[in-house]
RNA sequence: GGCGGCAUAGCCAAGUGGUAAGGCAGAGGUCUGCAAAACCUCCAUCCCCCAGUUCGAAUCUGGGUGCCGCCUCCA
């Protein structure tokens, strides 16, 4: 089986081959950091982490590198709004960055570059495509120029001539508020360096003081931490045009080579159907959404539900229903602390048990093998989470026969081969349940007290005084305890 | 104006030529004093519309309709 994924730049689904069998260089352009995260985000992160867990599943080496804007216009404003810096600015929300995706289990990249340590590269790109003629200075700023360069648009599919200049409604052709328009021998052409204006932060470089373009820090970074030629560069469809163009533009003339070999974008996340965007409003941000009690593993099966390329829509229905979906998934995930002691697996107690870098799973099963060829489609996580669900489902009925009737007639090693291959798969997808998500730490029961107290209860229903047995059984539930009547007269209980 | 995408049950969603995965929600049954839990069962004759190709179409082709994204802030 092989994998395969869309291509951006040839717009079509490619058998994924590496440039150096076994490894992967992977780019992911990440945030500007002026602002929390919001869900919008933490959809791109979560895709790539999980693009980048299953290829190392799949028996690859990926180095996974993810840069941080801190140096732009909108870090600049928010620094003036708060009297504050531009460093102490992206600090801040660098760090907050950090915080979330830990709560939603994005794995760290490799690396971290940022604007503001790449300078070196930076300023010797822009010296080379002025070299080359890719570049021209305009007092003080630096501009690239789009005509110079013959396949500018092969990314995005689209020509100069066809294009609308200003059609984003952000700036007009005879705007006379942009103060780059009358430098720019095109229209098109973008700055790789701008003029240090005053009380701005700004770097020495041979056009003088100022300041890096956006685009042309992804082309130096990965130029420098991984090479002239990647494998996978992935983003957000809205970076398409014009970052990633601009990129290939950047980087392309310089190396003669080509940047990446698979162009990979993700879908927006919408809210009634729009982009979720900052300019419109309508974001929520990640920690806001996780401190109102949705657990970070729903918000990750609501993100895994669709197709990455296609959008998804943001609503209250779909984060409730992606809630109990976790629930379901949560059980099967449990099964193995909950019910491996009383299944006789003799390394219940082990530090190392649960970890599923420490399981060996049967690879050629069904199960796996659907598993794959899902995920091998381009990243189809709604048929790898199909698969999950079977799983976990199968495991969640085994455990509840276990509850009720103290016995199942599945043997313990087939049971616990499929709950591993659950735990790997899952990994696989970053969901992971937290085996302390499941004892509530507020009370300990006593034992007796409540052996005590279903007795009051039998005693109470063999008198036919319902409502006490009924109050009996409500106020064990307040602790977290439910009865099971059993046929026999007998009640079990169990915690929540 | 240019480029691209999407349309499948009440909701979300996979499936891209062989007769509709999965999730959420819902219904019936068993059990029960009633519940809860559990167990069993059910839940798209059909995939936006029209025409065509084919033995066979949700899937391919042509034409519509509707929605969305990008066109120098963007994940």
């Amino acid at each position: 089986m092989t994998l395969k994924l869309y291509n951006t730049l040839t717009r079509c689904k490619q058998t994924f081959v590496p440039l150096e069998p076994g490894h992967v260089k992977m780019y992911y352009c990440g945030v500007t950091v002026y602002d929390y995260c919001h869900l919008g985000h933490a959809r791109a992160c979560i895709i790539w982490d999980i693009a980048r867990r299953y290829l190392s599943w799949r028996g690859y080496t990926v180095r996974y590198v993810q840069n941080f804007t801190d140096i732009d216009d909108k870090i600049l404003n928010r620094a003036k709004a708060e009297g504050s810096s531009m460093q102490a600015v992206s600090e801040r929300f660098i760090q907050a960055y950090f915080e979330d995706m830990a709560r939603l289990n994005v794995m760290e990249a490799d690396e971290y570059p940022r604007a503001t340590h790449t300078l070196d590269g930076i300023k010797r790109l822009i010296h080379d495509l002025e070299q080359k003629g890719y570049a021209y200075p305009a007092s003080g700023d630096v501009y690239y120029s789009v005509r110079a360069f013959h396949n500018y648009g092969q990314l995005s599919g689209r020509k100069l001539e066809d294009m609308q200049v200003g059609a984003g409604g952000r700036t007009e052709v005879t705007d006379t508020d942009d103060p780059e328009a009358p430098k720019k021998k095109d229209p098109f052409d973008f700055a790789l360096w701008k003029a240090a204006k005053p009380g701005e932060p700004a770097w020495d470089s041979a056009w003088g003081a100022g300041r890096p373009g956006w685009h042309i820090e992804c082309s130096a970074m990965v130029r420098d931490r991984l090479g002239d030629t990647i494998d996978i560069h992935a983003g957000g469809n809205d970076l398409i045009f014009p970052h990633h163009e601009n990129e290939i533009a950047q980087s392309e003339p310089v190396t003669g080579k080509p940047l990446a070999n698979y162009w990979l974008h993700n879908g927006m996340v919408n809210v009634a159907g729009q982009k979720m965007s900052k300019s419109l409003g309508n974001f929520t941000t990640i920690r806001n959404l996780l401190d109102s009690g949705l657990n970070p593993m729903a918000l990750r099966l609501f993100i895994l539900q669709a197709h990455y390329r296609k959008p998804i829509d943001f609503t209250d229905e779909a984060i409730a229903s992606s809630q109990n979906s976790w629930e379901t998934l949560k059980e099967g995930l449990l099964f193995g602390y909950k019910f491996g002691h009383s299944l006789g697996w003799i390394d219940t107690k082990d530090s190392s048990f649960g970890d599923p870098a420490a399981m060996r799973i049967d690879a050629d099963s069904e199960l796996v093998q659907r598993f794959q060829t899902a995920m091998d489609d381009d990243l189809n996580t709604s048929g790898g989470v199909a698969v999950l669900f079977e799983m976990a489902k199968e495991l969640r009925k085994t455990g509840n026969i276990l509850t009720h009737a103290g016995k199942t007639d599945t043997d313990s090693q087939s049971l616990r081969q499929q709950w591993q291959t659950l735990v790997v798969l899952a990994q696989v997808l970053g969901l992971e349940a937290k085996q302390t998500e499941e004892t509530p730490s507020t009370t300990s029961p006593v034992p007796e007290k409540i052996e005590a107290l279903i007795e009051q209860r039998a005693a109470e229903k063999k008198a036919k005084n319902f409502a006490a047995a009924d109050r009996i059984r409500d106020q064990l539930k307040a602790q977290g305890i439910v009865l099971v009547d059993k046929p026999g007269g007998l009640t079990e209980w169990h915690l929540e």
